[in-house]
DNA sequence: TTGATTACCTAAGCATATTAGGTAGGAGAT
DNA sequence: ATCTCCTACCTAATATGCTTAGGTAATCAA
């Protein structure tokens, strides 16, 4: 028998790419194993258990998304930023649906998780700049962009708005034109000193 | 060896309790057997399998979640509708954390899973009704409220937030706010006829 | 009490996760 | 070339979960 050469690394890629044909959820040391070529229990030689692996392929996913996004941003701010990031979210998830669903996935996120987290707080933060939000503002507008923007992609692609017309695609402008109109008009919508915006 | 009277129906009530302890995901006919002192084997004389049982709680937890937002809903209209709905969401995710992430669960959704999630998109409906938006616009106002709604409760529930400062629960007002000036200025933020809000 | 129903059980087959210890493929040194 | 070491991969074995088939006894209707 021929060696497979197999790596850590290799795996890893592997396992993201098996998760884009049959979901994550299906992915597993055995159904890898299988599409490697090789016995389940070689598996262990290069992971730890079935729940590193999804960690691993999770990490990979969340690491080419912020890729993806600094790439679309990069060079550009304010609208075309926003509108750059929030595509390049949105074609990943179109692009790789398993690997998003890794993404998306935390039950107990390790470093590595944790780490590409904070990358994408970071990048929501770079597009935020260019609407020249006062500072307080800036963590509830990441978390209302991230908010509609992760609800948007993951409801689309888990099909839920299938069921009614028009077509999800159509209704993805007005998401983003939202939260652009929302972004630029921020002051007027939620007023200066100690914003309590909501009473009851 | 007393029995245990279980029925179908408390089973999934069972199953959602679990689900709320330790979470959707390690939901398994074995693990609710142990907790309800009955034999693996015994579950399958009320549920088909596992993935029955699973779509069961899903369908538990989406007719409560409509129960809630109901309640909150009715009588309201207006801008009261909009912050009743969006709380009695929230509410639940935070109060049964296993039962929402069933609810958001839809893998192969069955005909009570597609069912309830039309009675969900009836309630955005009626909620949305307050605020007279055109026609055309009310799929896509139904979605981004959606949208938004789901996203921010699934982070806050995960955790996603709990790195940054301050809490997760002073973003919330914000989303609130945002999207209630968003859907009280549609008509300036997305102009009327054949509505193309988004180029490039 | 009898009879029928059915909630629950034991037994068994098969799949996956994981560990322990063996074997051989291939790279580098001699 | 051949020796040697490393390690990728293997076989074997245990534990556990899902699921089906076929019994047994608790409960209810008569």
């Amino acid at each position: 028998m021929a060696r497979q050469g197999l790596t850590p690394d290799s795996v890893t890629v592997a396992g993201a790419e098996l998760a884009d044909e049959i979901g994550f959820d299906a992915v597993s040391p055995a159904e890898l194993a299988r599409r490697l070529g090789v016995r389940t229990a070689s598996m262990y030689a290069h992971i730890a258990n079935a729940a590193d692996l999804r960690a691993r392929i999770a990490a990979l996913a969340l690491d080419e998304m912020a890729e993806q996004i600094s790439l679309a941003v990069l060079g550009r701010a304010g609208r075309e930023a926003l509108v750059g990031m929030m595509n390049a979210y949105r074609d990943y998830a179109r692009r790789h649906p398993g690997r998003f669903t890794a993404a998306t996935w935390q039950p107990g996120a390790g470093d590595q998780v944790l780490a590409a987290g904070r990358r994408h707080a970071e990048l929501t933060r770079a597009v935020l700049l260019g609407y020249h939000l006062p500072v307080e503002a800036v963590p509830h507008a990441t978390r209302l962009l991230g908010s509609s923007l992760r609800g948007f992609v993951t409801l689309e692609a888990s099909g839920s708005f299938d069921q009614s017309r028009p077509a999800a695609a159509d209704s993805w402008p007005y998401v983003i034109d939202g939260l652009h109109t929302l972004l630029s008009h921020w002051n007027d919508t939620f007023p200066q000193p100690e914003p309590e915006p909501n009473k009851k």
